[in-house]
RNA sequence: GGGCAGUUACCAGAGUGGCCAAAUGGGGCGGACUGUAAAUCCGCUGUCUUUCGACUUCGGUGGUUCGAAUCCACCACUGCCCA
């Protein structure tokens, strides 16, 4: 059993930690939780940090639980939020369960062999029986209200205009009978989450200390943000999910790739499971020439492997190199394989005889659905970010080409860097 | 139930009869510089359109007015305080 928090520790993965702890994680096979709210129907990235608490958690030798919170998800963390939230539909919360505990059993072992094998459980489970005179004569009596009050979470609420409702004022009790009930049932001692969940994190384990005098530990990890100070894990698409059909791994792949060389240098040792040595010297060598990027490459490489498989990373690389290695070359040397096959591009499909009479590159791109009207098309052409074949467009009122075909059939029409459409006519 | 404040674009937030498609900031998008970074600078950011212009927006409905985000009436919602 190695140190866990020690190697957390120099992970920068360790934000509050209750004393002792470190103690009990030394002493015996411990089993920990962290719960994941079903917000949406697909974890993000801002939910891997905790989930790789879980995995290093089993790699050390100890017992995980990934609790998904189909009863929390009924009544919302206040937490961070600065107002009141809109409730899930029933219905939407089912799918939301489904899809989230499907996620994370791809993460954890959970081989009936092993003695630290994970758990997936969900609190629901437990919730559903209880009626809410029980709730609040059992749990309810143990709490005060002051206490309840002295939280962060409630506290900036308070005094904000929008206040909170007597919902979300609830909702760390419920979170807290979450660790009592997997104490009693589970053996569960520990408790980990981001660091904005400390305070419901604390009211779990005074609720054990209070009902039945058990101890309990638990610690957080920091919420990740940019240098920049922008938030983690949002881009102009919106967030990154874990889902490959929200968020494809060449996207996935290339929003590590595309991270600033300070996030890069933290970020590859949360999210990496490489050692402190390899990582070390990686830092230096990078540091020596960053315009390679040997870390944000790793990390790329490493977090797409882990969550979509060694596949999809080959493809996410090489669609890459195509679309970017190569952006000196002429377009004319892409094969029609490279066209066809690369991931992350959008398609469509114009009639090859307009194009070839001549026809005006504002129709065209709005036809062709790379802008929504002709107007957009005429912005971003008049502000050099529309490229054809590579070489930018400048005039709006120019007309197509027949020499714009790659091998008789395709257009590559670029907006901005990044954005890439395959027009295929025939 | 009573008193008060409020509802403006993606968000925050100015505007309180015409000069308002609506200040400013943030965010987003694009460009320059670079390394598919960061910082910085520049442009765009209601919709459509060959920059003309047309159309739709300031919680909802109706009204006053030549003219309303702005004034009036009613309704809806939100927050705060009191009961």
């Amino acid at each position: 059993m190695n140190n866990l928090i020690r190697e957390l520790k120099w992970r920068g993965m360790i934000q509050d930690i209750m004393p002792g702890t470190e103690e009990q994680l030394n002493k015996e096979m411990t089993t920990a939780y962290v719960g994941f709210d079903p917000t949406a129907d697909s974890l993000h990235i801002g939910s891997l940090v905790p989930i790789l608490l879980l995995v290093h958690l089993q790699k050390a030798g100890h017992k995980p639980i990934a609790l998904v919170g189909g009863a929390t998800g009924m009544v919302g963390d206040p937490s961070g939020k600065s107002e009141e939230r809109n409730m899930l539909s029933l219905d939407e919360l089912q799918k939301n369960i489904t899809g989230v505990r499907n996620q994370l059993a791809r993460f954890l072992d959970f081989s009936p062999e092993r003695t630290n094998a994970a758990e997936l459980l969900n609190n629901y489970d437990w919730f559903s029986p209880i009626s809410f005179l029980d709730f609040i004569r059992d749990v309810g009596k143990h709490i005060t209200v002051n206490y309840m009050m002295a939280k962060d979470s409630v506290k900036k609420r308070l005094e904000s205009e929008n206040g909170m409702s007597f919902t979300e004022f609830s909702y760390q009790l419920v979170q807290g009978y979450d660790f009592y009930w997997l104490h009693q049932n589970w053996n569960c001692k520990m408790q980990m989450g981001g660091s904005d969940q400390w305070g419901n994190i604390v009211t779990g384990t005074e609720l054990i200390r209070r009902k039945n005098g058990g101890e309990a530990f638990a610690f957080t990890c920091p919420l990740i943000k940019k240098s920049d100070g922008g938030k983690f894990g949002k881009t102009e698409k919106g967030n990154i999910w874990l889902d490959p059909s929200k968020t494809s791994p060449f996207q996935f792949y290339q929003f590590w790739l595309n991270a600033s060389d300070t996030d890069a240098e933290s970020w590859i040792k949360i999210f990496t499971f490489l050692d402190e040595t390899f990582i070390e010297t990686l830092i230096a060598e990078h540091r020596q020439n960053p315009s390679a990027r040997l870390v944000q490459k790793k990390l790329a490489e490493e977090l797409t492997r882990f969550v979509h498989g060694q596949e999809e990373l080959d493809k996410s690389i090489e669609t890459t190199q195509k679309l970017f290695s190569t952006s000196t070359v002429s377009a004319t040397e892409l094969s029609v394989d490279d066209l066809q096959n690369m991931e992350g591009i959008v398609k469509s499909s114009f009639d090859i005889s307009r194009l070839e009479t001549g026809i005006d590159i504002l129709t065209f791109l709005s036809e062709t659905k790379v802008f929504e009207s002709k107007g957009a098309a005429r912005k971003m052409i008049q502000n050099g970010g529309v490229s054809i074949n590579r070489n930018k467009v400048t005039d709006p009122n120019s007309l197509s080409e027949k020499n714009w075909l790659l091998h008789g059939r395709f257009v590559l029409v670029q907006v901005g860097k990044k954005n890439y459409f395959l027009i295929e006519c025939d």
